[in-house]
DNA sequence: ATGATTATTTATCATTTGTAAAAAGTTTTA
DNA sequence: TAAAACTTTTTACAAATGATAAATAATCAT
């Protein structure tokens, strides 16, 4: 991690208010409790373990959520510009997690703890709402994800994913293929097969 | 379907105070909207297509989410008591959805307008709060679900189901094995292995 | 109860994906 | 820049799952 500073703030709240319109008050107060922070190629955001007590949104670059099954590293997320980094399975039970958070590429990201933020919401119904909406958003990708594994082929959710967002480009196939629920090798073949 | 009643609250009020305390006011107003509706085995409770506004919470049976894919019915949820029945990807998108609702066994649901709803918020955070939890149980089961789809065997994934509920015992093995993201003649293979 | 319908199991063969190991290609770093 | 480290592709073989068909079992409607 490169840098960690108190925050920048302008071209996310242009964002955040576009999702729902903030008080000056509810600005402020979210303003206190962001951090943001700048991560290099491959840096780890968040070890495995622990319980999840942060959320993150990323507002340039890179990352993906990961874990070891059976010795093998899975990514089970990927998170791009302007979307949370979530670990619902434990931000929203309190229970430990077994997956981290890693930056792909360089990556600036926002971190807010989440203690604060449920806090800020008893206050400021309009940033629990804005949180609301941008979750909501999480929970539509990951059904759309679920109709993806249940039925669709490997081949079909790989021009799936190479559709989604350009920064495909930049991530490395291993990681690519997890995310697919296939082995690379699987992954190669079936890139052999579309050219 | 054979009854359609302006609900007969005090359960369901039990279980949605133990979530999020509700003032006697949001109470009230939330009950004006709520419509309590029993279906018969396998009625439809809301066909394919159109756009998702209604939010459906199983107050007693089981129900499946379902659509079709080249010509075959998947089942891509199974809701249970005290769950939201969700179609998320319409629901807060606007979208119009492919999927349809049915009950799987005699079920008593409560139905509610999602417009209303929504409206709802505007003058009642507690509502909105309570159902905001609501749905982020059922963000969690979802990322949980991805997990299973992704890298588990078919095995442990039957495996996995079957602890969830004995209620599994009465859904038919045709939806359980498109939910399972295989084909009714692999889980008989599966369940002839198992035993 | 009986026949019709629907659900489940079994068998066969084809296809997809996994595992392991090696080769080829790329990136990092001293 | 060269060596080392890492990533991707290829190959060969094994295992899991799919497709289809047919047999059996269970359920439903009259």
């Amino acid at each position: 991690m490169i840098r960690f500073l108190r925050f920048d703030s302008m071209m996310i709240f242009d964002f955040f208010n576009s999702v729902n319109n903030l008080s000056s008050e509810s600005q402020a107060a979210l303003e206190q409790i962001i951090i943001e922070k700048t991560y290099l190629k491959s840096d780890i955001i968040q070890d495995i373990g622990s319980r999840c007590k942060t959320v993150y949104f990323v507002k340039d670059g890179c990352a993906r959520i990961f874990y070891f099954k059976d010795g093998n590293d899975i990514t089970e997320h990927f998170s791009f510009e302007n979307e949370l980094i979530v670990r619902a399975e434990s931000l929203f039970t309190g229970k430990p997690t077994s997956k981290g958070i890693q930056a792909i590429d360089r990556s600036t990201v926002l971190s807010i703890d989440s203690e604060s933020l449920f806090e800020l919401y008893n206050q400021h119904h309009d940033i629990e709402r804005l949180f609301r909406l941008l979750f909501q958003k999480e929970y539509v990708n990951t059904v759309k994800r679920i109709e993806s594994l249940q039925f669709k082929t490997a081949k079909e959710r790989y021009e799936e994913l190479l559709e989604t967002t350009d920064y495909v480009q930049k991530i490395p196939l291993k990681y690519i293929a997890t995310y697919l629920g296939i082995t690379q090798v699987s992954l190669s073949r079936i890139r052999a097969d579309v050219k």
